[in-house]
RNA sequence: GGGCGCGUAGCUCAGUGGGAGAGCGCUCGCUUCACACGCGAGAGGGCGGUGGUUCGAAACCACCCGCGCCCA
């Protein structure tokens, strides 16, 4: 037996032996100097790292492990690396809620600071900005060491050395400096403008980050008065769901062919319980059939308000403090003349303060009380739009922030995403919807704290007045810079915060504006042009957030697409078919399926879900994976031990056949891994495989024992032919036992080994090829049939038979003469009888059953 | 309301113009010298519905129903 064949094959240990092998070895590390066309770089979906990586993360990276190690195999030189997404708002939440802490910048930095013993969410230790940002850096730290774990178990070809996180150096450098860059072209600017707003964070947030959530609400009918009098049948009756805006009212609308409202266009009245005149307007947007089919305008209720209010031209009469409250308003002051100020003060006085849902029920009272609600509020089921990591609605806030320009580059975003090849291609359509259905500009400023500044400052002029719209840059050579410790070019530290001094913007960028970086962050530097990359591998869910906004920053600079190939995974849902989430509760956690079923098996599963396909949770697979996986160890095990060295030449028409076979099963799954297709690839190798296993190697079971040198040779080459053809074929996929099979007989690493190509498998020799084909066939037919026969009659399979009469065509049955030899000895059969008829027929008469 | 996807055996899914298939589960049998983490066999559906194209449709077209996702 050859020193490598062990005795009694197992999984066990082989994860531990073949990864901590890998990585002495450097087994995937990035080939600097190969050349440009043999390069393959993929734009590693960095994980949010403030979580716990669950069953959809092992899924989909699992997907761009395989086509990793199939590129590598191809000999390419792949460039995988892994980055961590921890800037950002869900790692401060998770290090408020790990350490019981909040950040206030107001406080000062203590550098002898540690978090409480005890963490506490209720009553929560406020610490410094430097503070929390270490608390952060910290606790990331140790999740990312964990995360890498994870990774390593399943087997991912990463090359560990090349690893980013989106708060480092690297990526505030390059954030940093496209952001300046953006700026410098006025594609990045600064606005003071209705923003969408978290009132629970207190930050700016992008449209990409919405979420529509049914909330019960009620809709109350309320009464404007006509101003010059009429009577109760002048009035105007509007249903609203937030009569807490009422104060913030600036015009009432109808649909300009809504014939009931036509007399009061033109018109004004005024706001139930404050008294203040508003206009009537048209606008095409309302929807007549709803409610009165009049509308309130408020500052702001909704992004339609914040369309009409642009489109219209109206004031702004703004009621709500980012802190989600009622704020102070100086009734009687411009844009505040009700008709009776003492009136309209003392019903304000009731609202300011309250939370928007206090004051929405208080409205609803004081309407009462007013007599100026008609009816009773109508509960009501709508859609509410949440920031996707909120717990209240979001609100529209005026605030300063930083865009970026997208509106303008709809056009040009959609060809870009045309030249994009899209795996699935119909993903693309995601894509297009969600450009066209772009209704602002992005933006990116947050209002928080562990992220990337931006690298600007502002001056502040002898009045003390802030001049934002002169912002001073950073020079590039600086970065990262904090504007908030360091001092732009031509000032003095002394000169922060003074009149004719500068101040620093105190905002960071959102985790997207770092992140729709990767291509940069991940290839710049690394010895080679990586960029524009190959592939973007990711699930569907960011198609309109990560994936929108790389193509968007690639297309603004430098002006191109950034990766060709865009591969889209699907989801993991829990068996009753509902996407996993935290909220949910039904997420699954992946360490323990490693440790039961292997990640070989856990892969097994994951490949096992094509591309773009949402796939349920099913630990079956991961089992059958298993047996997969042991199967092809005992199958290696016996097609190697004691094998005889290979001759040169197949003599058995059966072996040809079989090779011929599996060499269209090489260019199957070849042709569907070059279309990203990784698990049609597994499906035609795995079920040709069990095919090989229970037919062809019991047919030359008797050949390979065969004590015939010239025999067991000739076998010999088939049979190592083959194993090492789906050795190759299952590495991508199997990469822990495929590793381990090979290096029992083969020098070197399967996962270095190439690709097999249909024509290594030496098919000029088959010259009657169609024919040799017929007899494998039929003599797998034959065989089923007498199997069958034994089966029924409750026989062993080794049970002798003593007669086996096949009726088939003639050409059948010559082909079947080819593969006789084997078939009467894997049957054990005495005698074979060959009848000419139209229909394949088999009759089996058992031997005499043994005493 | 719009877009995309899906609907094939109890379950998970493959099958894109000409035999309805695989695995799991179930039932029965087999210590077979690579494998009991195994081997062999069996039962089980007529491919969501209707109409159409075609000599022929699970597959192509139309409409409808159901489910999911994305977007309003």
């Amino acid at each position: 037996m050859p020193a490598g064949v062990p005795e009694r094959p197992t999984l066990d240990g082989l994860e531990e032996k073949w990864s901590e092998r890998w990585e002495r070895e450097g087994r995937y590390r990035f080939d600097r100097s190969a050349p440009p066309e043999k390069l393959f770089s993929i734009d590693t979906p960095p994980p949010t790292v403030s979580g716990a990586l669950h069953v959809g993360h092992v899924f989909s990276y699992t997907h761009t492990d395989a086509v990793a190690r199939y590129r590598r195999m191809c000999g390419r030189a792949v460039f995988y690396p892994m980055g961590w997404d921890d800037n950002g708002l869900p790692t401060e939440r998770r290090v408020q809620n790990y350490f019981g802490v909040r950040c206030d910048p107001s406080v000062l930095y203590d550098p002898a600071f540690s978090p409480p013993a005890q963490p506490s969410d209720e009553r929560p230790v406020s610490v410094s900005r430097p503070n929390f940002v270490e608390l952060c850096l910290q606790l990331t730290d140790s999740d990312e060491q964990v995360f890498e774990a994870l990774w390593r178990r399943l087997g991912l070809s990463v090359d560990w050395s090349m690893t980013y996180t989106t708060i480092g150096e690297r990526a505030q450098r390059i954030s940093q400096r496209s952001f300046l860059r953006l700026m410098a072209r006025g594609q990045a600017y600064q606005l003071e403008a209705p923003t969408l707003w978290d009132v629970d964070f207190q930050t700016a947030v992008a449209q990409a980050e919405l979420e529509d959530r049914e909330r019960p609400g009620a809709m109350h009918r309320v009464r404007f008065h006509a101003v010059d009098g009429g009577g109760a049948d002048a009035d105007a009756l509007v249903d609203t769901t937030r009569p807490e805006l009422i104060a913030a009212c600036v015009a009432l609308l109808a649909h300009p062919e809504d014939g009931r409202h036509r007399q009061l266009i033109g018109r004004d009245v005024l706001t139930p319980l404050f008294a203040v005149r508003v206009p009537v307007l048209s606008h095409r947007l309302v929807e007549p059939d709803k409610g009165t089919g009049l509308v309130m305008v408020c500052t702001f209720g909704d992004l339609t308000d914040v369309v009409w209010w642009r489109e219209l031209g109206l004031p702004v009469r703004s009621v709500l403090s980012p802190d989600g409250r009622l704020a102070p308003v100086a009734w009687g002051a411009p844009g505040w003349e009700a008709q009776d100020l003492q009136r309209a003060r003392a019903r304000y006085a009731e609202l300011e303060g309250l939370t928007i849902n206090q004051a929405r029920r208080r409205s609803a009272e004081l309407l009462a009380e007013a007599g100026e609600s008609v009816g009773e509020p109508q509960p009501v089921m709508r859609a509410v739009k949440f920031f996707e990591k909120g717990e209240r609605p979001v609100e529209i806030i005026t605030s300063r922030q930083w865009f970026v320009r997208t509106l303008e580059h709809r056009d040009a975003l959609i060809e870009r995403g045309r030249e994009l090849r899209w795996h699935p291609p119909y993903m693309r359509a995601r894509f297009e919807d969600w450009v066209n259905g772009l209704s602002g500009d992005w933006c990116i400023s947050r209002q928080r704290f562990f992220g990337v500044p931006f690298p600007v400052w502002y001056p502040i002029d002898a009045q003390g007045e802030v001049r934002y719209e002169e912002p001073i840059g950073a020079h590039e050579d600086q970065l990262p810079v904090d504007p908030s410790t360091e001092v732009p070019p031509g000032y003095q530290p002394e000169q922060r915060g003074q009149a004719s001094g500068f101040t620093g913007d105190p905002d960071v960028m959102d985790t997207w504006a770092t992140s729709s970086l990767t291509p940069q962050i991940a290839s710049e530097g690394r010895g080679q042009d990586l960029f524009p990359m190959e592939l973007r591998p990711q699930a569907h869910d960011i198609i309109r957030t990560w994936l929108f906004t790389t193509i968007l920053r690639s297309h603004l600079d430098p002006g191109v697409l950034p990766w060709r190939h865009a591969a889209i995974s699907g989801w993991v849902l829990d068996p009753d078919r509902k996407k996993m989430s935290k909220s949910r509760g039904n997420v699954v956690t992946p360490m323990h399926l490693l440790e039961e079923y292997g990640a070989d098996a856990v892969r097994y599963w994951a490949a096992s879900g094509r591309p773009g396909a949402d796939t349920a949770f099913d630990s079956q697979q991961m089992r059958v994976g298993r047996r997969l996986a042991v199967k092809l160890l005992n199958a290696s095990r016996f097609a190697l031990a004691d094998l005889a060295p290979a001759g040169e030449q197949l003599a058995h028409p059966l072996d040809r056949a079989l090779l011929a076979r599996l060499a269209a099963v090489v260019d199957d799954a070849t042709y569907s891994f070059e279309d990203y297709d990784y698990a049609r690839a597994l499906e035609r190798t795995e079920s040709f495989f069990w095919w090989y296993c229970d037919y062809y190697l019991e047919l030359v079971k008797a050949r390979r024992y065969d004590p015939s040198p010239s025999v067991a040779a000739a076998v010999s080459l088939a049979l190592r032919s083959s194993l090492s053809v789906f050795q190759r074929l299952f590495a991508p996929f199997l990469p822990f036992v495929a590793e381990e099979v090979w290096s029992w007989w083969q020098p070197g690493s399967v996962h270095a080994a190439p690709w097999p190509e249909a024509t290594e498998l030496g098919l000029a020799s088959a010259v009657d090829g169609a024919r040799e084909e017929e007899a494998l066939a039929i003599t797998a037919d034959v065989l089923r049939e007498v199997r069958k026969a034994k089966s029924q009659a409750r026989r062993k399979m080794r049970a002798p038979v003593a007669q086996v009469l096949v009726r088939d065509t003639a050409a059948r049955l010559q082909a079947l003469e080819l593969g006789s030899d084997d078939l009467l000895r894997a049957a054990v059969i005495e005698q074979l009888e060959l009848v000419p008829g139209d229909e394949f027929a088999v009759e089996v008469q058992l031997g005499e059953e043994a005493a």
